[in-house]
DNA sequence: GTCTATAACCTGATAGAC
DNA sequence: GTCTATCAGGTTATAGAC
């Protein structure tokens, strides 16, 4: 049997960094990241991630642009279905996007804060694609409420499915439950979002 | 006409260096902020601020101390107030809420964001009302709708309202609009929100 | 109370041995 | 590729003059 000539993704040096900065810089953003955070949580010298990614930046960026991919990604292929029937995309979003932060709880809160002031910075790096009215979705809102500006029930999906998870630690303060409780709720408006949705889009 | 004994609030030495911690800490958080930065804010020297506040961390904890209530406060009387029907405290909360964050755009990222991870903390320093099922607001809620929990409808409100503040710089990126036309549909939402929200309500 | 100067420490990054 | 040792620069906090 021949060496292997490819190593494990994951048990590479370079993947073992770029895992232990996912969960460092997540955690606690870029700021209130210590290189020597990471470095620790990946069970290998400081000396090697700047010999892997050069500098602290670097490496955030390659975290950072995947996060945003993850977190803005999900929406893309559902929103731009032209096959799918208004309906289908609302608890496609939904649903798709409460089973992943449910996997990934700190993301929203990640990347909408490291995108602050940066969002100049990002648009030339990242390739965006506008939610223009040509989108799908946009479309059939548009078709169905063309009274209202479709951007509003895009605000309101989101709102109500990712806000949640982006104040978790206040509803925990201030919501007489305990976490079980919350992720219970969590779940249970994978069905219930939807159904409001569609209320609010027959509301006068 | 006698001497001034208790100087204006905004012009005093301490006042000068919470009004621009205020700014700089809310701007960039506490991490990425560096003590230079408020002094220079202030216009003071550097050794002032350990003078009047001790430490970094001690002045960090009176302005988040102070921006949690004002993210916080401006809820509770609302919502315990047993002498406004239901109908009328969705109202106040949402335009209530908008107008707030209209005048303090960064102020729910800078709370959620800061109390991730120190809501053990917080929870002996700031005194919690506590959301229960004896809050006026949730008591009505039950009433109009004993099947869902009312925690829901509090996360909906606040989703739609917040959210649109906290992923401002999300929605710049992705919808194909300036940020005057999001600053009107943000408007738009205190009239928008309180019809949605009633719609949800009768939704089965 | 306010300043300058500096101490004490921390952090990102690199040099150089293996 | 990986390590140890260390540098260079920055940051909080304080000492001490005014």
């Amino acid at each position: 049997m021949p060496k292997k000539i490819i190593p494990e993704a994951d048990t590479s040096t370079e993947e073992k960094i770029k895992t232990a900065a996912r969960k460092v810089f997540i955690q606690k953003g870029f700021a209130a990241t210590r290189t020597r955070d990471i470095a620790e949580e990946a069970g290998i010298n400081l000396a090697l991630l700047n010999y892997y990614f050069r500098s602290k930046e670097k490496l955030f960026n390659e975290i950072m642009m995947e996060k945003m991919q993850q977190f803005f990604g999900i929406l893309l292929p559902v929103v731009n279905d032209p096959s799918t029937k208004l309906e289908t995309k609302i608890e496609l979003m939904v649903s798709n996007y409460i089973d992943m932060l449910s996997m990934n709880p700190d993301l929203p809160l990640f990347v909408l804060s490291e995108m602050k002031g940066q969002s100049g910075k990002i648009k030339n790096i990242l390739p965006v694609q506008k939610i223009t009215d040509k989108i799908s979705f946009m479309k059939q809102l548009k078709e169905k409420r063309p009274d209202i500006n479709p951007i509003h029930f895009l605000m309101n999906i989101l709102g109500m499915t990712v806000f949640p998870f982006v104040a978790k630690p206040a509803f925990e303060l201030i919501a007489a439950t305990n976490k079980n409780q919350l992720e219970a709720i969590l779940q249970e408006r994978k069905k219930l979002i939807p159904i409001w949705v569609k209320a609010m889009l027959r509301a006068k």
